[in-house]
RNA sequence: GGAGGUGUGCCGGAGCGGCCGAACGGACUUCACUGCUAAUGAAGGGUCCGGUUAACCCCGGACCGGGGGUUCGAAUCCCCCCACCUCCGCCA
C-alpha cells in the first residue's frame, strides 16, 4: 500500500512510475480525487458527531419533560449522523480500494517496460566449454535419475504432474544446501525459523497477494487457509500490527520453508523435471528496516545470495528486473540467474527485492521514531525486504553444471563438510 | 467434535448503558530530594484519522480481541467471528 501523502505531494513520480510499468497512470488521479471526497465526508460526520455527542451530555444531566424534549429534539440528529457516518465509510472504503491498486512507485534505474526488458548487471563466472572437454552435458533430470536422486514418476504417480520425490543423494545435497545457507545466514546474524506454510487470507493479502484472483495459489476453501509460496508470507504477517526496535539495526530472519505453486500458467512449460513444480522447499531471508536502510540492505541481500552461488561455483549474471515485470510490492528486484548447460541459458536462482515501505504499511508494520534530539516521536512504517538463500531449484543447476564425463557429478567444495566429506555423487543405474 | 470460561492501555487489574480514553497498582520518562546507587515525593504518558500548521501546539473524531446490531447515547446489552484457558471425547 502506497504513502497517499507522499502521491498527493509528488504525483509526477508516480505517474512516471506507472508508465515504466506499463500501467494506467490515470490511477493516480482518481486516488487524488477519492482522498479529496473521502476527506470531506469525514469531517461532515465528525462534525455532527460532535454535536451528538454534546446533546448526549445534556440529556444524561437532564430528567422530566426536559429531557424527553432533548430527546425528541436529538433523535433527528441521530439519523443524520448514521447518514453521515455512512457516507464517510463508502467514502473510506471507495478511497482505500482505489488506494490498494497503486503498485509501489519504482526506484530509479529500474529499466522501463517488460518481462524481457531487464538490464543484466553483472556476469560472474563462465559456463564450461563441454565441447571442449568431449562430451555433452546431459540435463539434470538424467543426471539425477542415474544417481537415484530424483523420481518423477512417482511423484506423478501419488500427487500429480509437477511433484516429485527428492532421494538418495537427492534428498541429502538439498539437506545439505539448506543447512549450508542457514549456517551463512546465521554467521550473518540472521534468526532461523521454520514458518506456518498454510495461513489465513488476511494475512495473504497482507503480503500483497489477491487471494481472490491470484490462480498461483492454493486455497483451502473448506477452512479458508491458503498454501504459501514463499515463507516471506507467514514472515511478513509474523510482526503485523505491531510497532518494532530497530535502533540496534535491521531484523533479519531465515526462514525455511516448504513452497506451494499452482503454475496455473505454465502448462507445457518447463514440464521436465524439478526446475517449475507445485511443491519445493526455499531457505528465504527476510528483513525488517528503516525506510532508508532499505536500498543498503538490498544490496547486502544480493550480495548474501551471490556469496552462497560462488559457494556453490556456479556461473550466474545478476539481473535488474524491469519495472512491468517486478509486481505490485516491489521498488526494485534482481535476479540471480544460474547457467543451465542442457537448456544454454540462464535461468533464476534467486531473486531479492526491496518492498520498501509498501508491504509493511498494508500490514501495519512500524518502528518508533525517535527525533534528532533523542526526544519522544511518532512511529512510521518500516522496509521490508527479501531474497532467496537456496532453493530445490538450485540442484538443477548444481548436478548440470558439476556433472562429469562419467555421468558421476562432482560435489562443491563448500557443500562436502554437510555430506560428510563425500566429494563425488556417483551413478547407480 | 461436545460443555463451560476469559479477552480492557507497556504489564497486572477495576469498570451501575451517559460524568470512562478509561479507577488502582507496577514499569517507564521528567523534575525534586539524598554524597553516588537505592529509597521517597511530584508530574507526565497510547495509537490512528480529519481540521489547522513550515513544523510543534491546539481543536475535533475514532479505537477497551475483530465485525455487525439494539439505543438519543455502548468498554458496559444482543449476534457472529477470532484467540486463549479448563473439562470430556477423538487422534498423529
Amino acid at each position: 500500500m502506497i504513502d497517499t501523502k507522499d502521491l498527493i505531494e509528488h504525483p509526477e513520480k508516480y505517474r512516471a512510475s506507472q508508465r515504466a510499468r506499463q500501467e494506467d497512470e490515470s490511477l493516480v488521479d482518481l486516488v487524488i480525487s477519492a482522498q479529496q471526497t473521502r476527506n470531506e465526508a469525514i469531517a461532515r460526520f465528525e462534525s455532527l458527531r460532535a454535536e451528538q455527542k454534546a446533546f448526549g451530555k445534556q440529556v444524561a444531566q437532564a430528567s422530566g419533560e426536559e429531557k424527553d424534549r432533548l430527546l425528541a429534539e436529538v433523535k433527528d440528529l441521530s439519523q443524520r449522523v448514521k447518514t453521515a457516518e455512512a457516507a464517510s465509510n463508502e467514502a473510506e472504503e471507495t478511497f482505500r480500494s482505489l488506494q490498494r491498486r497503486v503498485p509501489n512507485p519504482i526506484h530509479e534505474g529500474v529499466p522501463a517496460g517488460g518481462e524481457d526488458d531487464f538490464d543484466v548487471l553483472r556476469t560472474e563466472g563462465s559456463p564450461r566449454d563441454f565441447a571442449a572437454e568431449g562430451f555433452t552435458p546431459k540435463d539434470h533430470l538424467e543426471l539425477a535419475e542415474s544417481l537415484g536422486a530424483v523420481d518423477m514418476e512417482r511423484g506423478a504417480k501419488t500427487s500429480g504432474a509437477r511433484f516429485y520425490f527428492l532421494q538418495g543423494v537427492g534428498a541429502r545435497l538439498e539437506l545439505a544446501m539448506m543447512q549450508m545457507g542457514m549456517d551463512q545466514a546465521l554467521a550473518a546474524g540472521f534468526t532461523p525459523m521454520i514458518t506456518p506454510t498454510l495461513v489465513r487470507p488476511e494475512t495473504m493479502q497482507g503480503t500483497g497477494f489477491d487471494v481472490e484472483h491470484d490462480d498461483e495459489i492454493y486455497r483451502l476453501e473448506r477452512d479458508d487457509l491458503y498454501l504459501t509460496g514463499t515463507s516471506e508470507v507467514a514472515i511478513a504477517g509474523y510482526h503485523a500490527d505491531e510497532i518494532l526496535d530497530l535502533s540496534s539495526g535491521p531484523s533479519r530472519i531465515a526462514g525455511w520453508s516448504t513452497c506451494y505453486r499452482r503454475e496455473a500458467g505454465s502448462h507445457g512449460k518447463d514440464t521436465r523435471g524439478i526446475l517449475r513444480v507445485h511443491q519445493f522447499n526455499k531457505l528465504e531471508m527476510f528483513v525488517y528496516c528503516s525506510a532508508e536502510d532499505s536500498a543498503a540492505e538490498h544490496e547486502r541481500l544480493l550480495a548474501w545470495e551471490e556469496q552462497m552461488l560462488a559457494k556453490m561455483e556456479l556461473p550466474y549474471r545478476v539481473v535488474d528486473i524491469a519495472a512491468g515485470d517486478l509486481g505490485m510490492s516491489a521498488a526494485r528486484k534482481f535476479d540471480c540467474e544460474g547457467w543451465v548447460p542442457s537448456q544454454e541459458t540462464y535461468r533464476e536462482l534467486t531473486s531479492t527485492s526491496d518492498c520498501t515501505t509498501f508491504q509493511a504499511r498494508r500490514l501495519n508494520i512500524r518502528e518508533r521514531r525517535t527525533a534528532d534530539d533523542g526526544a519522544k516521536a511518532g512511529t512510521r512504517p518500516v522496509a521490508t525486504l527479501n531474497g532467496t538463500l537456496a532453493t530445490t531449484r538450485w540442484l538443477v543447476a548444481i548436478l548440470e553444471n558439476h556433472q562429469q564425463a562419467d555421468g558421476s557429478v562432482r560435489v562443491p567444495e563448500a557443500l562436502r563438510p554437510y555430506l560428510g566429506g563425500q566429494e563425488v555423487f556417483e551413478p547407480i543405474r
